[in-house]
DNA sequence: GATGAATGAGCATTCATTCAT
DNA sequence: CATGAATGAATGCTCATTCAT
């Protein structure tokens, strides 16, 4: 079918230039690299994605939404607050092992896509994740199971150390410990930051 | 004195790469706009700093430097481990709010610093600021009154919830409130996170 | 009928490209935006036109003979040299008032079709126009009623003013009158330049 | 010098670029055929001119300079209108023959001149241009020297007819005479459509 | 007749860097 | 120390055209 061989065509790009945006940078990535990596011609490229940009974004949207996925599934399982919080975190590490260059990739393609014509895409995204959250913990909030703290710091308290420590290793992971070690660690810190102990 | 005119002539085209980079990204900014924007001569560009690298780097580590030493004055203040942790994620804030730029700008050159020819410099002067955190901290460690935890995870625990935070603000202000207004919700959290409270 | 829906084809693609010339220009129209504009795919516009010179040079002959049309129906009303020479005149501002792009467009395609492989067809073309209006001079020259000139003179004195004009308008109209408003005056001019006005 | 040789080198390659102009086409030629033909790098290309627009334009100013001072100096001869409205079409032809290279390109440059950046500049140069032939008239017309025609004629019925002759002598002289041949016979019948013959 | 994915040569332009003055 | 003309490799992108379905 068409389909399959189109589909191939463009997932071939895209995994070519996810390996060229890992091995040299995604500016120091040329069109002429992918196409060389992707056995594609330029103008195939440029038929599916319309520019570099394109590329960047369509890669980027496809990892934000398996992280979303991953982070999602861990936080559906839990049953209180505390499962909620420890969900989050043991899920972003869970991914962030599992697909570890989408995970650096999108470390490294968030500034671009943000400033690109694809920014507001991005900005709403963000937004409805971030509901998201502050939804699922609403009814724990209410109850006083979590401390009193503005909305605001939720995200940067959860998953701030998670992330501070995998972008650490991602961009450098010799001589330090692959994340997956300190899952339980991060997890059960999240949830000292934000939880009501006493409960 | 030539001397003062020199380092004029020096800090002028940092300043002027400094509002570049702000305005349109490291990357994409040209030599040619900084020299417009500093109203030196390419030749005097290449003079003082040798490429555009020697550039980026040379703001990376005045920046460096300077959050270092607000990081370190409120560290030197402290009394017991509280006081340590909070004064990092207090000093820590408080430089990103006094210098909202240079702060910027720290987080969008790592990796190109990282990559560059000074790469070796930039990681001795972690690890340098490293052993220096790790050592305060290691008589309150030897008495309990820190949590048990592996070292490694220190710096991600007790500062990364402060710049998860500040670099979303940084990246996209409007709609956030600024960090100095949670500069001491994010200490506390960062005290619940490592320290014993019981002690 | 399939004649009709296929000649309704060929004269959508070529009204979408006259538009797009006239936008941006013959060359800075690409396959592409014709496609667009005319709801046809890349391949129907080969069918039709086997390329992009091919649209060019349908246009061009199309306009072209339409404007010999118009003169030569002015001539043939024509009952003495002086009628012919105003007639032609008349006859050509008069088309270009009636279908302005088309006149535009003739001017701007030229020498794209004196070029290219069509270039004998058009110089056959404008030798039969020009051998057509000789001979319809030629009784008028022997008796004496034009003034004694080269004949390679007369088609740039009788038409050389109206296209002069018209050329100007159809380029920039705003702050000029349109040609409709002259056409007495360029016809009699006309009759001055090459009338032997004794007569 | 410095300036010679700047002066020199801008030069070269206004030269290349007419000759491949010439050659191919303006939008045929390629910046790198310049480049081959000047012996210049691209990037003293760009120095000089900023694009390919830039030379472009700068060719075409020089031209019409050229240009206008020609038929400026025949005119400035003149001693009444007849010897005006001969001073200016043998002013035109003597300079077509003169500079045909130079005056091809003023042909085929117009177009893209007038639509770039430049058109504000060709505009006022092109109205500054016919004030000045106007107020030479002005004196002429009051004396009823002319025949009563609209100003905005004045420029087709003088020179229509040699620019008509010229352009087209200009793009195949093969099979014309050259328009140095009828420089007489354009300057009498420009005389005759706006001149008072009486008078 | 119609479709649109694929092709790849070619283009204008950018930009870090050098070096003679 | 300062200047700015010169360099040329490299880049993102366009576009007329082909061809299998």
């Amino acid at each position: 079918m068409n389909a399959v061989a189109t589909s191939d065509r463009r997932t071939e790009i895209l995994q070519a230039a996810l390996a060229c945006f890992q091995e040299v940078g995604i500016e120091a990535t040329s069109i002429d690299m992918v196409r060389q990596r992707s056995q594609a011609s330029v103008g195939s490229i440029y038929h599916h994605f319309g520019s570099k940009e394109g590329i960047v974004a369509a890669l980027y949207f496809d990892a934000l939404d398996a992280q979303t996925h991953s982070m999602g599934k861990a936080l559906a399982k839990a049953k209180d607050a505390r499962g909620g919080v420890r969900g989050l975190v043991l899920g972003y590490v869970d991914w962030v092992m599992a697909d570890p260059d989408r995970a650096r990739y999108l470390f490294e393609a968030r500034a671009l896509v943000a400033q690109g014509p694809q920014a507001d895409v991005l900005q709403q995204r963000a937004q409805a994740r971030n509901a998201a959250l502050l939804a699922w913990f609403q009814p724990y909030r209410d109850q006083g199971a979590l401390v009193n703290l503005p909305c605001e710091l939720m995200p940067a308290l959860v998953l701030g150390p998670a992330q501070s420590y995998c972008r650490a290793w991602l961009h450098s992971p010799e001589g330090m410990s692959a994340p997956k070690r300190f899952r339980e660690a991060l997890a059960d810190a999240a949830w000292r930051a934000v939880g009501q102990l006493s409960a």
